[in-house]
DNA sequence: GGGACGCAATGT
DNA sequence: CATTGCGTCCCG
């Protein structure tokens, strides 16, 4: 008698990830359990030591022989727990994921060990996990300087930094370690945030309800009285006071004795949901996503784990948290892109919550001012209950929008990025003290290098796409694989002509605005400018404050705070959304627009919104101007019918990537072939194959890239055909050839 | 993905 | 018959 396990290892690709089986020694018996993280050999010769999982334990009477041994076995906490398996094995039948990646996505504890060489013995380690952290501060003045030095000078003009931050921008610990010696850096040793947000207290009282988000919350709170699982869509206009009502769910959730769980698109584009939920739970408040260090984010796991915090705030990936009794799952503001994960496993956080919400009996919770249009659809076929908020709080009015038609500024010799029209609002809030907010979408908004001579863009050697001016460090930066160049060439590198960088980035707009209103005082929030830690909080916050006439920015001043004294907000270069290709395209202008004009208006003075575009007549962006989200639904849904989108089928984009472009081509050739083959054996299996055809950006890292898109129905009849595509491909060794990948939009299994 | 093996071409 | 290069197989 033996025990053996079945193990999936780490590192493997879709076309050798099945379970391997290994014998459990003697001493480890105890600890391999089902769910289990296991250090195991793996490969032929000399096998090397990898990560694995446990997905299954047996005994058997006469092993064979050539099995090998598992080499060592994590602590319990690092195991999965049962909820967490059923996930792992759910994600990889709908995401075509390995095991393993599933793993990754629902445990970040099993990041937290590694193999060591102990006497020649692989041995699973635990990584240290450091409570304090180096931070560093400007030393004496240095007298000379290599360019690394220079860097961390100038990245320390605003102050200290941690090891961390520094390491971000590029620096290494060796760098950091010869200032030091050299005493032109100061080193200090400081505890990290272990308890995070600590500095927002709790009040313990959450105001009132208004009438209206009485009645929602009274709606939605009766679906949490009874021992079914619910789903619900809260469709309330900008301004309507969700949040508000999701604090309300979450206490008689908290009364119930059972735990809440709360997604928001991105922790820095919304940080009043913390904000709202630590002042209102306090320390019971967990919060989960990306950009909290690895031992922040483990802490925090921990405190959920260990049950000492029943609600968790965070990102797509706080889906998973480790909770065991939840009584509602929020998704605020459902329609963001960001809830689709876009690396393995590529799963859409709705699919997840709706699956956790029925183990759990729970209540999930959609919410937005613009939903999904596939989300509204669903409500309005009855699969979602559907909670309106159609008043906005204290019944404040919408601000007046006016579309400013940039081709008539273009014809009056207007060529910058803010029309005449905007330039004359701009002045007139500078004048009477308010505030004003202008929104650069960020797509077209990059700047670029263009040679004036022969017309050529700089691109990045490694990918197919413009390398992008960054003014801040003096580099060209490819926003794909992140290499960079600098100085950045004066002289067209194929021609030898001048180069001249251009473009309508967030940079160039303040610099136009500076140019315009030398007086105003001017934030800028983007990637570039909000990449310490704590600068968007700090910046927003700022402005609230009046420290700033105009802000300006991407995406993200969209949301945020509620700003009293904002009575203009201008959209910019909203065109290139409009125009940009995918389904999804209106849905986001939409939705973009609505947000950020529902920023205006708040207070008592009545607010105005300004659109610049080249097609002022769009009946996208005349409906986002007032707001009304019905009709655009009704003309949308129309759309996606006629053109079969979701949620009239769902789409799964097949993406082949390798080496040399003419293989992953004739790859994805064959790969359409066999799906073509294969499907006319299968009955009742809807699809249309389009392409295969180039990916958008058709390089990245040396690496070409096709796509096929389907549009099907993801359902179990239509994943077995593309397992058997999958299994034909490997077996025609086209593998080799090109990787591939699956990723589904919009799951359409009604 | 990557190491090991095998086959064939090339060299001494 | 050794050396190198490349394709193919398989990982327990």
């Amino acid at each position: 008698m033996a025990i053996t396990a079945q193990v999936a290892v780490a590192g493997a690709t879709i076309h050798f990830d099945k379970l391997y089986t290994y014998l459990v020694p003697d001493v480890l018996s105890e600890r391999v359990q089902i769910g289990s993280m296991v250090l195991v050999p793996f490969g032929r010769g000399s096998a090397k030591a990898r990560m694995g999982v446990v997905l299954a334990v047996d005994c058997q009477e006469q092993p064979d022989k050539r099995l090998k041994a598992i080499y060592d076995v994590a602590p319990e906490e690092a195991r999965l727990s049962p909820e967490l398996l059923e996930l792992v094995h759910e994600l990889r039948e709908k995401t075509f994921c390995t095991y393993y990646e599933a793993v990754k996505a629902v445990i970040p504890y099993g990041a937290q060990y590694k193999a060591v060489n102990e006497g020649g013995k692989p041995r699973l380690q635990k990584q240290i996990v450091r409570h304090t952290e180096n931070v560093y501060q400007r030393g004496a003045v240095p007298s000379k300087w290599t360019s690394k030095q220079r860097a961390v000078w100038d990245a320390l003009e605003q102050g200290p930094l941690t090891q961390t931050q520094l390491l971000e921008i590029g620096i290494s610990k060796n760098v950091l370690d010869r200032m030091c010696a050299q005493g032109t850096l100061i080193r200090t040793q400081r505890d990290r945030t272990l308890s995070l947000y600590e500095h927002y207290t709790a009040s313990g009282e959450t105001p009132a309800l208004s009438p209206a988000q009485q009645k929602a919350f009274v709606q939605l709170a009766s679906f949490m009285d009874d021992e079914n699982p619910h789903a619900a869509l809260l469709h309330g206009v900008t301004s309507s006071g969700k949040t508000l009502v999701f604090l309300k769910l979450i206490e008689k959730a908290i009364a119930q004795g059972k735990q809440a769980l709360v997604l928001v698109p991105e922790i820095s584009l919304t940080p009043q949901m913390i904000y709202r939920l630590k002042t209102a739970f306090g320390s019971r408040v967990a919060v989960q996503h990306s950009a909290l260090s690895n031992t922040e984010r483990l802490l925090q796991w921990r405190e959920i784990q260990t049950g000492g915090a029943d609600i968790v705030v965070g990102t797509r990936s706080a889906i998973f948290a480790p909770l065991s009794r939840i009584g509602v799952i929020i998704i605020d503001e459902e329609q963001e892109h960001t809830y689709h994960s876009e690396n393995a496993p590529r799963f859409l956080a709705h699919d997840i919550a709706k699956r956790r919400a029925v183990t759990h009996r729970a209540l999930l919770l959609l919410a937005s001012a613009t939903p999904s249009i596939e989300s509204y659809h669903a409500a309005c076929a009855g699969r979602y209950h559907l909670v309106e908020l159609t008043e906005r709080y204290n019944r404040m009015p919408l601000p007046d929008v006016a579309m400013v038609d940039m081709r008539e500024e273009l014809a009056q010799g207007n060529s910058g990025a803010i029309s005449n029209r905007l330039a004359q609002e701009l002045q007139r809030n500078l004048d009477c003290g308010e505030q004003s907010i202008l929104l650069l979408n960020r797509r077209g908004y990059k700047t670029v290098g263009m040679c004036t001579a022969c017309g050529e863009v700089i691109k990045c050697d490694a990918c197919s796409v413009p390398m992008v001016y960054h003014k801040a460090d003096h580099k060209l930066l490819c926003h794909y694989c992140g290499k960079s160049i600098s100085p950045v060439p004066e002289i067209c590198p194929t021609c030898g002509g001048k180069m001249k960088y251009t473009g309508f980035g967030t940079q160039r707009v303040e610099e136009e605005l500076k140019e315009r209103f030398p007086r105003a005082r001017v934030l800028r929030m983007d990637l570039d400018s909000t990449s310490g830690k704590n600068a968007h909080e700090t910046m927003l916050r700022r402005f609230a404050n009046g420290e700033y006439d105009i802000m300006l920015g991407t995406q993200m001043v969209a949301k945020g705070l509620d700003f009293e004294k904002v009575t203009l907000v201008g959209v910019l270069g909203i065109d290139q959304l409009l125009f940009a290709q995918g389904f999804r395209a209106f849905e986001n202008v939409f939705s973009l627009i609505t947000q950020v004009v529902g920023r205006g208006g708040r207070s008592d003075r009545p607010g105005r919104a300004l659109i610049q575009t080249v097609d002022p007549q769009h009946p996208v962006l005349k409906l986002a101007a007032c707001q009304d989200y019905r009709s655009f639904y009704d003309q949308e849904i129309q759309f996606r019918k006629l053109n079969l989108y979701p949620p009239f089928c769902a789409i799964c984009m097949v993406g082949f990537s390798g080496a040399e472009d003419e293989k992953v081509m004739r790859a994805a050739y064959e790969f359409a072939q066999l799906v073509q083959k294969n499907a006319r054996r299968m009955t009742n299996v809807p699809l249309r194959v389009l392409g295969p055809a180039p990916m958008n950006v058709a390089m990245v890292n040396h690496h070409y890239r096709y796509k096929l898109t389907l549009k099907c129905r993801n359902d179990t009849a239509f994943r077995k055909l593309m397992r058997a595509v999958l299994d034909a491909y490997n077996e025609k060794g086209l593998a080799s050839q090109a990787s591939v990948y699956l990723d589904f939009y919009s799951d359409a299994d009604i």
